[in-house]
RNA sequence: GCCACCGUAGCUUAGCUGGCUAAAGCGAUGGUUUCGUAAACCAUAGACCGCGGGUUCAAAUCCCGCCGGUGGCUCCA
């Protein structure tokens, strides 16, 4: 609603003639006068409609806080559709005309105008500064719109589970779960899979500690909070976007070499395009929406809309299918609740790798999901992070997928290695109807999802994706959905936790090699050595080698290294200028070993391995390095 | 989003039953030191005590709101 606030000496008005929506008025409302009053012009919006009672509420407080300053007792109502180029309905506006009129008569004087009559009107205004105010009352979305929740998330919380744990044989334990009590399986040697299990389907431990990767994110230089953000989106150091980095380059060329083929896509997409609309509604996650100058859009929440609206557009042989898409997702938003976003684990913001692969038919979806599970086991081992030791599986189904499939099931169990968790879905709520993921337990028995696979029956068609089959009819695709690695904030998330572990049972903790943002520090002695150590270093081209050229102690210097986590540290003085040997602290070994620079240039290169290889994120010389955290 | 807790120099913390110029260590800067495998020495700078409002003669300290964070609920990659 738009309102023109006049102090007037007087106004004056006489109808000359109805309009189409003229209100009906007793005779004595066509014509009126009120003099050393405030003038109240107003013109009721569309998007008032259906907001009334806030409309009148919040008009009432703005011409009230006028009438104050102006100390006026009285008001003249006066509809004015030229205010406004997209007027509401007549209704609408007679309803917050009489509301507000009603409302304040009960301290003033009021007279309104009548709406939707042509009117003659003189007007005096007596021209002071305060005498002309123009406002508008906007009632903001939200304030009585409930948040839009998509009815997967809805229906989630009327799903029952059946749970349950498959050995590698094939054998499935129906499990009992009550409060913190899990009954069914013998647990025995693996601790993991219990808390995973009060975890998923239990209740948990109440007050736990805080995760240790938020300290070490930090303390490292990696990551940090961005306070002039959203909640949930994050600042990558140097080092830190260094190790981000070599980890999207490794999966995605790990996720390539499998046979997807790497597209890229927009982050934000029409809300009000059909397909996208009903997919969004059969996804359990909460979106960012914004307003484009043209459109509402929300922001992806993962590939699926770009590689799908691809795929609608492709023209598909069933000869072609299996056909595999990737994207690294950077990044794919989710609105997750203020409460539940904890550092790298879970973020409103993240780098997710996604890769679709569209299927002839369930047979094909069956083979082509075992062959990315190893794509994924492969993945996660060659990051560092041990599998099936270190990761937990679980198998969801639908009840009816379940039973007829059982098989296949079984084949993935047997595939991953160790005994599952399975849960079990009475009815389809979501796109899909079996999904695996890899789960990290961390220390406190809480987990997280990295690597997930996913079988979906319905985008297919929802999307109008089709191929031609044998026969020459156009059918619709079996849908999975990868992620081979989880997010890559996850992934560095667990590699911490990790390291955390390490040093809980008393070693020291380390990053993977081909992470370490400095993998060799050389640690001249004295200045006299810093020339030769600058020889040195150039002779090494395969790690990624800075120099401590500060005026620190000898001690200083490696205390330093060591709170880096720097894998190789080489202390150089007058002795190994003269014998050509270097001594080497090795950080994995906890020892010091005398060795020739050409050795230690092999160690590095087995080291490296073929991973993927990024120069050193910071400035060589540890002088020239600027402080990031403290 | 809900519940509980937290927010003091770049970092880690002291002060917080209201009361002098808010204290220290690390780090930074300047100088001394040229050093042999996890902390050399001296000096200097550095604080809208998260933000806004309130109570009070007086607020880092008490109260309210907001922002940011942690844990739990819920949920996920």
């Amino acid at each position: 609603m738009k309102i023109l606030l006049i102090h007037s000496d007087y106004l004056k008005y006489e109808v000359t003639k109805e309009t189409p929506v003229a209100e009906d008025i007793e005779e004595e409302m066509k014509k009126g006068e009120m003099e050393e009053c405030l003038s109240v012009f107003t013109a009721v919006e569309e998007k008032d409609e259906g907001k009334v009672d806030k409309v009148i509420s919040e008009g009432v407080e703005e011409i009230l806080d006028t009438v104050e300053k102006l100390d006026v007792d009285k008001i003249m109502l006066y509809p004015y559709a030229h205010l406004s180029s997209s007027l509401s309905d007549p209704d609408t506006a007679v309803e917050i005309l009489k509301g507000l009129a009603e409302e304040l008569r009960e301290d003033f004087k009021v007279h309104r105008s009548p709406f939707g009559w042509y009117k003659s009107f003189k007007l005096s205004c007596k021209g002071h500064p305060l005498s002309e105010l123009s406002k508008e009352i906007v009632v903001e979305e939200g304030e009585e719109e409930e948040e839009m929740v998509s009815k997967a998330l809805e229906a989630e919380e009327t799903m029952e589970s059946t749970w349950g744990i498959m050995d590698v044989d094939g054998t499935f334990h129906e499990l009992k779960v009550d409060g913190k009590e899990v009954q069914g399986y013998d647990f025995n040697e693996n601790q993991d899979l219990k808390d995973f299990v009060r975890y998923e389907a239990g209740e948990k431990e109440s007050g736990s500690a805080e995760s240790s990767h938020i300290d070490l994110m930090r303390n490292h230089e990696l990551v940090d909070y961005e306070e002039g953000s959203d909640p949930g989106n994050l600042r990558f150091y140097p080092k830190g976007r260094m190790m981000k980095g070599l980890l999207e380059d490794y999966v995605s060329e790990k996720t390539r070499r499998y046979g997807a083929m790497e597209i890229e896509s927009p982050i934000m997409y029409d809300i009000d395009h059909p397909a996208l609309k009903k997919h969004l509604d059969r996804f359990p996650a909460r979106q960012y929406r914004m307003e484009t100058p043209d459109k509402n859009v929300f922001l992806r929440f993962a590939a699926c809309f770009g590689q799908f609206m691809m795929a609608r557009d492709m023209t598909l042989s069933y000869r072609s299918l299996p056909v595999r898409l990737y994207e690294l997702t950077r990044y794919s938003f989710r609105a997750e609740q203020r409460g539940e976003l904890t550092g790298l684990r879970r973020l409103r913001a993240f780098t997710m790798p996604d890769s679709h692969a569209l299927c002839k038919d369930l047979d094909q979806a069956k083979d082509e999901m075992m062959t990315r599970m190893d794509l994924a086991k492969s993945v996660v081992n060659g990051i560092g992070i041990t599998v099936p030791d270190e990761l937990e599986l679980v198998i969801r189904a639908t009840q009816d997928y379940f039973e007829e499939n059982r098989d296949q099931i079984e084949k993935l169990v047997k595939n991953y290695g160790k005994p599952a968790l399975i849960e079990i879905w009475d009815d389809q709520f979501f796109y899909f109807i079996l999904k695996y993921e890899f789960n990290f337990i961390d220390p406190l028995g809480r987990a997280s999802a990295l690597v997930t696979d996913q079988v979906d029956v319905e985008q297919g068609e929802r999307y109008d994706i089709n191929y031609v089959d044998e026969d020459g009819e156009e059918k619709n695709p079996y849908i999975l959905h990868l992620s081979p690695s989880g997010a890559i904030e996850r992934v560095m998330f667990t590699l911490l936790e990790q390291a955390a572990m390490q040093e809980e049972r008393g070693e020291k903790p380390t990053f993977p090699y081909w992470l370490a943002p400095t993998q060799v520090r050389f640690v001249p002695i004295s200045d006299d050595q810093l020339d030769h150590v600058k020889k040195l270093e150039k002779e090494i081209e395969t790690a990624r080698v800075d120099i401590d050229d500060t005026d620190r102690t000898v001690s200083r210097k490696i205390r330093a290294a060591e709170k880096e986590w720097i894998p190789f540290i080489v202390v150089v003085g007058q002795d190994e200028v003269e014998s050509g040997d270097l001594s080497v602290r090795i950080r994995e070994k906890e020892e010091q070993v005398e060795m020739p620079l050409e050795e230690l240039k092999k160690v590095l290169k087995e080291k490296q391995g073929d991973m993927p290889y990024r120069e050193v994120p910071l400035p060589k010389y540890l002088s020239k390095r600027a402080t990031f955290v403290g």
